[in-house]
DNA sequence: TCTGGGGTCCTAGGACCC
DNA sequence: TCTGGGGTCCTAGGACCC
């Protein structure tokens, strides 16, 4: 093992490599060195694709249409979420074999503060080529390993040891490790932040480094200006947090869904609305959450987005009343024709149903949308999700093949 | 066939209250 | 007569992440 000064480096940051293409190509080893995209859909982008892929400049996020030109004879497969997700929670338990102070960031990546761990493992670099080893024992996948003082820095030394790597930075080296870099390999810089920071002739962490706070305050304003002063010396206040306790419910949860083509059929509009809602609805209740605020997102042809939310007077869980509020969102709006791409619903300011007082409204019936609604996912349990569909999501029958 | 779907966090202005 | 501040909630938009 490198004889590597990893004291006081106390978080460790793994990130698995090409996750979904990862997962999609593990039992097939005809792919193990193939360009292989996990992505697709009408509209798709590219959601994982393996380092072979890479080759051709085939990158995450990037539009379908695009990857496939750059790399006409990738193996295109598509994304299984319930492989991932099953994958997922096992690499989480291995995290969380090593200390209780897991926080996942995504599906494929995680936090761990070990500082509690170390009676255990002789040292940070020890934890991190122990948790290397046993993914790839029983996921049969690679990962990639931070071990830094801090999660920026250990978010930072993950990528910088892509594909199969770990890089420790120690204390004494964290500005040798940072100047060098580009702005843009700041975690939570992207594009337009660059795009701000090298107008003021800033390139690299150092730039940042050397410039007063009190200009990038004044550049980026006063929180993302100090924060980044910070992060260029390597402070960073973050915190680890285990992942939310049951009585700590997510802050928001949405549903959103770009047409096959574009729309400017006010029906088609309305009935995805609905779609969405029941979508929304179900998984609030499944998540034994309600909540007060609900938006409505329109994205048009020309890619420009806008949202419209409202607060209501309660707190809800159930798609008429979710759905008649981003109706009447969208009639707001006023659209003559436009041509819409995709629209959105979600629910924010989420607590607890349980928790919620369920105060009678004037215009709530004994037996009200909740309890039809109670009846609705009990049938979609026992039936499938087919069984019980709003009406005017139900497609007329087709004629029989002969 | 350019540009998914799930989120989080921040900002900024106005309303409203004290 | 002057034109205070602070705090919170709501709304809209934007940046960013995977």
């Amino acid at each position: 093992m490198k004889t590597v000064d990893d004291a006081g480096c106390s978080v460790v940051h793994v990130d698995m490599d090409a996750f979904y293409a990862s997962v999609a190509i593990r039992d097939r080893p005809e792919l193990h060195n193939a360009p292989v995209i996990v992505g697709g859909g009408h509209r798709g982008v590219v959601l994982s694709a393996t380092y072979a892929a890479r080759t051709y400049g085939v990158r995450s996020a990037m539009p379908m249409t695009r990857a496939r030109r750059l790399c006409p004879h990738a193996v295109v497969i598509a994304p299984d979420f319930e492989c991932v997700s099953a994958v997922s929670a096992a690499v989480m338990e291995t995290f969380r074999s090593v200390t209780p102070l897991v926080e996942p960031l995504s599906m494929d990546e995680a936090f761990l503060d070990v500082s509690g761990s170390l009676r255990r493992f002789s040292s940070p670099l020890a934890i991190g080529e122990h948790l290397r080893a046993r993914i790839a024992d029983e996921q049969r996948i690679t990962c990639s390993v931070g071990v830094a003082p801090t999660p920026q820095l250990a978010k930072m030394a993950s990528r910088r040891g892509k594909p199969d790597g770990l890089v420790v930075v120690p204390v004494a080296e964290v500005t040798a490790f940072l100047h060098p870099q580009g702005v843009e390999e700041i975690w939570g810089v992207g594009e337009k932040t660059t795009a701000a920071l090298h107008r003021l002739g800033l390139r690299t962490i150092a730039d940042v480094a050397h410039t007063p706070v009190d200009v990038l305050q004044r550049a980026m304003g006063p929180r993302v200006g100090a924060r980044l002063h910070a992060l260029a010396w390597g402070d960073d206040d973050r915190r680890i947090i285990a992942s939310r306790g049951a009585d700590e419910p997510e802050h928001s949860i949405g549903a959103d869904e770009t047409f096959g083509r574009d729309t400017d059929d006010a029906d088609v509009v309305l009935r995805e609305l609905l779609r969405l809602s029941a979508k929304v609805a179900a998984r609030m209740r499944a998540a034994k959450v309600s909540g007060r605020t609900i938006t409505l997102r329109v994205r048009f042809s020309d890619f420009t987005t806008l949202t419209r939310s409202r607060t209501l007077g309660y707190s809800t869980s159930v798609t008429p009343e979710i759905y008649a509020t981003a109706v009447d969102l969208f009639a707001r709006l006023g659209l003559q024709r436009a041509r819409i791409r995709l629209v959105g619903v979600r629910v924010e300011g989420l607590r607890e149903a349980a928790k919620v007082p369920r105060q009678l409204r004037l215009d709530e019936r004994p037996f009200g949308w909740e309890d039809a609604e109670k009846a609705v996912d009990l049938a979609v349990h026992r039936f499938g999700r087919m069984a019980v569909r709003p009406a005017t999501l139900v497609e007329p029958r087709q004629p029989q093949a002969p």
